[in-house]
RNA sequence: GGGCUCGUAGCUCAGUUGGUUAGAGCGCAUCCCUGAUAAGGAUGAAGUCAUAGGUUCGAAUCCUAUCGGGCCCA
């Protein structure tokens, strides 16, 4: 007996008692203790943030990554799961802030980092309880229980771990970067950030004169070798001989004018702000420049020739070009920069003087090489020997271009990303790195700092750029101001704040260095899609530009390096053990007394800011030498600086103290740690061990997003410390990674993972980006609710592949669900009702196999078992179909394409239910020998005879693949898997299921969760079957097409239909299946027919596949001449007989074989035909008085069985018919009633009135009849 | 602005190494069937394969450019 399917069925109710039976039997749990000796699968969690509510995307992701463990699991692999959550970074920060209601970083501050800190380890919880119900809700088993997070203690000190490694090895260093700088909110912005926060405004648009300064040394020069000729035009390499300030050997146009004649260089800027700061100007070396003469204001100015006119026309100016030159000519040309105040600054001659602001110190300490000029005059000591100017002259730059402005760029490098670069190329040309200034008036906070102009100082810098503006015209700098529309990014969680560029002392991991690495690794990856590895991955790594690795905020894994105050020295640490068991350690008591003030403090917070910040040690480089000033900066100082007077004398009375640095770190840095960091590893026992069986990973699948964060991460980091390279480079800590990579068992590369499916995005409802704004997308649970997860998990799977971005709508949802789950629900409820009626037993004396359905399976017991090779053609046709399916499936699931898997089930269940089963109803509903429609129960001792065995032949067949479907489904629709295993395998629902290891062997586990995964059997696949079967269906479906057209009821039985096929050899598989055929289409007699010229047409069409390599040019003409053939029946007449055909083309004559043409037919008008592509069926129309009699009868049986249901009785209900109606009629009733009672379940037929109740009164044909039924 | 990717029926997507007649499902319309009913079947309408060039005997497919969407980076 089966527990009986309820009559509303719902999937959402169905699972959660699924859920509870999991929960309740620990089914996840045992389904890892039942592989325990099985080989590891590895997968790694990319840890998700959980300071917002899940949505459709993550379900996405967690479905893809609960598929192939399952199925791994299945194949009898150990495939443990350790979810992670990522705690640290920006944006749970921001969180925080906005319930705070602060913004800025002052205000942090001021609010209290100890607080602030502690709000944000609440904050990445809030949703914790929503993400686990959702994980839960969906099936995707992973255990939460020990998840690793990134902030708690053992997590940070193995990433303190890596980067102690790392700073050994001189991998981690200081430098400066240029970043987009959230000026309020003090921090950087990732680029992600930066691109959702682009808006359309309206900013200036400045021309500005950069005078040229008429350099006597330049110009006497020149007068010796005027114009020098041909020179290499490499940029660089051209201008300056060795030795030689750049550009000094050739002559500018400009130097041969008049001196009295004012010159400028015109340059153009959207941030006049900027222009505080400016520091060079660059052309490209290879474009042309003019020399113009403006008649309009009598001056000169150089601009790009190509672009003389255009702004001639915009600013309505008469230009005159005097004389062009390359770009390469005006290196070196000095001017003055519209602003002096660096320009024009003097180092101090006191012995004692205070810097202003810390933004000057490298100016002061460039000066240093020419302590007694002024800094535009100040030159330094170059590589190559000879002295230049420390700024204000022209520089070649690759960049410009014509496309706005002037073709001459104002570069001030604290501000833009290739002005930064630019200045460190020309810091290359120099001795010493800071003989080159970074000239930045402008503090953290946007404001500019006390070396900017007076009037300036203090205030927002884009609020002074209409000042600006008006001062530069006051002083005739100005040539032209218009104002353009333009992207520019803004902070997308301050929506006011513009964002700047801005550099930033920052920290490096030198990724550069292990491009090849990363290469060889990334080669070995498979990646689905594959475009990915050569594509956007493999482009990012050949681009590797090094890590930029440190934030300077408050929330994320501190930065474990300890620097010497007096030195500047530092060194790294790798454990808070390590920490304390320095010499002179101090200020742990901070930690400590907030514990006691709060004994609630989680103990992790001990490793975090600002509590580890407070912990200094005796410095160990106090070796009495001279700091560098520029090292004392590295360690965030924003103190005043005086001359020869260095801040670590203040303390010169102790021992000098190591303190950290302030930074915090990128948190995706914390995520591409996890690999060996979830473990604890390698400080935690026994984490070596643990990790280096757990490495590399086997698998792993997220969004393309992270293909630049996660994915690289995780390559990155391992490459950089587990590699060969990694070892070659040596250090102390080389023992832990020698653990993992010499183990012969794992293969070098790839690692950290071998497989990795990028997915899509999941967009709402219109195909565009979900946003909670437009509400776009409907919630999870609601589709948990009303759908439920396995259709949401359908839908991921099947709908296409995973890389493609999806639509999240329910509706698509829901007709994946119908095609798929509720048809095959059907099939599973239309077995469970007729086995239960006729008491099927599907063996309960043995144990069912969990192995596939085979002829080896323990199934011997169940009612009427034959091996299925002895059963019948169908029941053989559908077990293979079951196999070849099984086969694809697994092949697919093998290559991590659950798409193709997904669309091969979704055919199957097709095949099985609208052919199968639609082919076999009759077999279920045949009433048992001698039982009088009376079903035995299993336990009254019912003998299987030999009548029945096509009944049990179908029963077993059809509980075979629907039990070998609920395992082959299991890692895709987990829930409704269960449902069916413990319905037709347990016997009942799964809420009646036996307790754990009641009725529980190896051969019949409680959960389909803990059964293999079902194995093709090849010799139950039969090709030639599938072939054959395919053939008569199409032959069916054609057949159909043509009674339609005949307006002939498949009620109405039929003579014969004749079948005309295109190729002979398809008759000899059709003809074993015309039985088939035959009731399919309700006819008498199935004919084939070869000959049947009155029927159809013949054409002959070309072959081109075989034509076009044969005849070439002439391969169209062929192809033409075919189709106009006069008699194309006779041509295949001629073919088939001769197996060659000649044919006239133009003034040739061709000679074609039949694999040349391809024959088709196509019915005439006039019979009741229909084309497929394997033929012509036509069904006679002819109907004989019996023909038409039997018609009459189906009728009649048709209106009955309308009754029945109508009445709701139920399917086994014996009734008594009542039919009155015109004599002829009744007559044929009475014919026929064998046949009526045994399909209506009629006792009897009584030809009378019916003794009340409901008559239906119905015309069948010409006859009105009246029926009744009436139950026994 | 650069890189990657996609653009095929109203919608969601297939379309293998180029082969002349571009497919499926859903939806829609008409009809049928109904003892699986949240079903099932048949037929039909619907496509300048984003656009423009090129290569080729032949292009949805290969090449180039352009337009549009997405993602990543500037």
């Amino acid at each position: 007996m089966f527990e009986p399917l309820p009559a509303k069925f719902s999937f959402p109710e169905s699972e959660q008692r699924v859920l509870e039976f999991w929960k309740k039997h620990d089914v996840f749990a045992r389904s890892l203790d039942l592989r325990r000796d099985g080989p590891r699968f590895v997968f790694y969690e990319g840890p998700p943030t959980a300071n917002g509510m899940p949505h459709p995307g993550h379900c996405l992701t967690r479905a893809i990554k609960d598929l192939f463990p399952r199925y791994k699991t299945m194949r009898g692999h150990l495939v443990e799961r350790k979810a992670g959550w990522d705690t640290h970074g920006l944006p749970v920060e921001v969180e925080v802030c906005k319930e705070l209601g602060i913004h800025s970083k002052e205000e942090i501050e001021e609010f209290g980092v100890e607080e602030f800190v502690k709000r944000c380890t609440e904050s990445v919880f809030r949703y914790t309880r929503e993400w686990e119900e959702m994980t839960d809700r969906l099936g995707f088993w992973i255990n939460l229980d020990e998840a690793y997070v990134t902030f708690h203690q053992s997590y940070v000190e193995s990433v303190w771990w890596g980067l102690k490694t790392l700073f050994e090895r001189d991998l981690l260093y200081q430098g400066h970067k240029v970043v987009w700088w959230w000026a309020q909110g003090g921090t950087a912005l990732s680029a992600g950030e930066v691109g959702e926060g682009y808006r359309t405004v309206e900013d200036p648009s400045v021309y500005i004169r950069f005078p040229l300064v008429r350099d006597a040394e330049r110009a006497s020069r020149a007068n010796e070798e005027p114009r020098a000729s041909a020179r290499p035009v490499q940029g660089n390499e051209s201008a300056a001989a060795p030795g030689e300030p750049r550009g000094l050997k050739s002559a500018a146009p400009h130097e041969q004018l008049d001196p009295s004649k004012p010159v400028s260089l015109l340059v153009w800027t959207t941030t006049p702000w900027t222009l505080v700061s400016n520091h060079f100007a660059a052309v490209h070396p290879l474009l042309d420049y003019a020399l113009v003469h403006d008649k309009t204001g009598d001056e000169y100015f150089y601009i790009a020739t190509d672009l003389v006119e255009p702004i001639a026309e915009k600013v309505k100016h008469e230009f005159e070009v005097v004389s062009t030159c390359r770009g390469e000519d005006l290196l070196g040309v000095r001017y003055v920069p519209p602003f002096d105040v660096y320009y024009g600054y003097r180092r101090s001659r006191s012995r004692v003087y205070v810097l202003p602001t810390p933004n000057l110190e490298p100016l002061y300490l460039a000066l240093g090489f020419d302590p007694d000029a002024r800094a535009c005059d100040a030159k330094a000591p170059l590589k190559s020997s000879g002295r230049d100017y420390i700024g204000w002259r022209v520089v070649p730059a690759e960049f410009v271009t014509l496309d706005t402005g002037t073709g001459i760029v104002h570069q001030a490098p604290a501000y833009g990303e290739v002005d930064f670069e630019l200045l460190q190329e020309e810091r290359e040309r120099f001795i010493e790195d800071h003989a080159l200034p970074l000239l930045n008036a402008v503090n953290p906070d946007g404001t500019f700092d006390a070396s900017a102009p007076a009037q300036y100082r203090g205030r927002w810098v884009k609020d002074c750029d209409k000042e600006i503006m008006r001062e530069l015209r006051d002083r005739g700098i100005m040539f032209h101001q218009e104002s353009v529309k333009h992207e520019y990014p803004f902070c997308p969680r301050s929506e006011d704040d513009p964002l700047i560029q801005y550099a930033r002392k920052s920290w490096f991991v030198r990724t550069s260095k292990f491009k090849e690495e990363f290469l060889k690794n990334n080669d070995g990856i498979y990646w689905l899609p594959e475009h990915i590895k050569e594509g956007r991955f493999g482009d990012f790594l050949r681009n590797n530009v090094d890590w930029a690795l440190s934030r300077e905020r408050y929330w994320g894994t501190p930065l474990p390096i300890w620097g010497c105050e007096k030195t500047g020295k530092m060194e790294a640490i790798g454990s808070y053990k390590e920490l304390l068991a320095k010499p002179g350690i101090q200020g742990t008591a901070v930690w400590e007394e907030a514990k006691k003030a709060d004994p609630d403090l989680p103990e992790h917070l001990k490793v975090h800011k600002p509590y580890i910040d407070a912990i200094t040690y005796d410095s160990p480089f106090d070796t009495g030498e001279e700091p560098r000033a520029s090292a004392r900066a590295d360690l965030g100082s924003e103190t005043v600086t005086a001359d020869e007077e260095p801040r670590g004398l203040k303390s010169a009375a102790h021992r000098p103290r190591m303190r950290r640095v302030p930074e915090v770190i990128d948190c995706w840095w914390d995520a591409g740690s996890m690999p060996f960091a979830q473990w604890g590893f390698p400080h935690v026992e026994g984490s070596v061990e643990t990790f280096a069986q757990r490495f590399p990973c086997d698998f792993i699948s997220e969004a393309i997003d992270q293909t630049r964060g996660w994915f690289y991460g995780l390559l990155a980091i391992s490459t950089l410390l587990f590699s060969t390279k990694a070892e070659q480079d040596g250090s102390q800590s080389r023992s832990w990674s020698t653990d993992i990579t010499h183990s012969p068992t794992k293969s070098r590369y790839p690692m950290p993972y071998k497989t990795c499916i990028v997915l899509g995005h999941v967009m709402g409802e219109d195909g565009l980006k979900m946003s909670k704004r437009t509400k776009n997308f409907k919630e999870p649970d609601y589709i948990f609710d009303h759908l439920g997860a396995d259709a949401m998990r359908w839908y991921f799977f099947s709908a296409q592949t995973p890389w493609t971005s999806v639509r999240f709508q329910e509706n698509a949802i829901r007709d994946s669900q119908r095609e798929f789950l509720v048809r095959l629900y059907n099939v599973f409820s239309f077995f469970n009702i007729y086995a239960n009626i006729d008491g099927f037993d599907p063996g309960t004396e043995g144990p069912v196999s969990t192995q596939s359905v085979g002829p080896v399976s323990n199934r011997s017991t169940a009612t009427g078992y034959k091996p299925v090779p002895q059963r019948s053609q169908i029941d053989r046709w559908i077990t293979s179909e079951l196999h070849r399916t099984i086969k694809f499936v697994r092949e697919a699931l093998d290559r991590f394409e659950n798409y193709p898997a997904a669309g091969r089930l979704n055919e199957f269940v097709d095949a099985l239910s609208n052919w199968y089963v639609r082919r076999s109803r009759d077999r279920f509903w045949r009433p048992l020998e001698g039982s009088v429609g009376v079903p035995p129960a299993s336990d009254t001792g019912y003998k299987p005879v030999p009548q029945d065995q096509d009944k049990w032949d179908a029963y077993n067949t059809l509980h075979e693949v629907l039990m070998t479907l609920s395992k082959l489904i299991a890692p895709f629709t987990p829930f409704f898997a269960e449902t069916m295993y413990q319905n037709l395998v347990r016997g009942q629902g799964v809420e009646g299921a036996r307790g754990q290891g009641e009725g529980e062997d190896s051969l019949c586990p409680i959960s389909v969760h803990l059964c293999d995964y079902p194995e093709s059997d090849e010799a139950l696949i039969d090709e030639t079957l599938a072939r054959e079967m395919d053939l008569v269906r199409q032959v069916v479906s054609t057949g159909r097409a043509a009674r339609t057209s005949a307006k002939l009821k498949v009620r109405q039985p039929l003579a014969r239909v004749e079948i005309i096929l295109a190729w002979k050899e398809y008759e000899s598989r059709l003809q074993a299946h015309t039985g088939l055929i035959a009731e399919e289409l309700n006819v008498k007699n199935v004919e084939f027919t070869h000959e049947a010229d009155h029927y159809v047409h013949y054409q002959i069409k070309p072959n081109f596949k075989v034509l076009g390599p044969k005849f070439g040019k002439l391969a169209p003409k062929v192809g033409s001449a075919l189709n106009k053939l006069d008699d194309p029946a006779a041509a295949r007449k001629t073919l088939l007989a001769d197996g060659e055909l000649a044919l006239t083309v133009g003034d040739q004559t061709v000679t074609l074989t039949k694999d040349d043409v391809d024959i088709r037919l196509e019915a005439k008008e006039g019979w009741s035909a229909s084309q497929g592509r394997v033929g012509v069926v036509v069904v006679s129309t002819e109907l004989t008085p019996k023909l038409r009699e039997e018609g009459l009868m189906r009728e009649l049986i048709h209106h009955v069985q309308g009754l029945r249901k109508q009445r709701d009785l139920a399917y086994e209900a014996r009734v008594t018919l009542y039919v009155t109606g015109p004599g002829d009629f009744l007559d044929i009733v009475r014919r026929f009633t064998d046949t009526i009672t045994s399909e209506c379940l009629a006792e009897r037929i009584e030809f009378a009135a019916p003794p009340g109740g409901d008559v239906l009164a119905v015309k069948i044909e010409r006859h009105e009849v009246k029926l009744t039924i009436q139950p026994v």
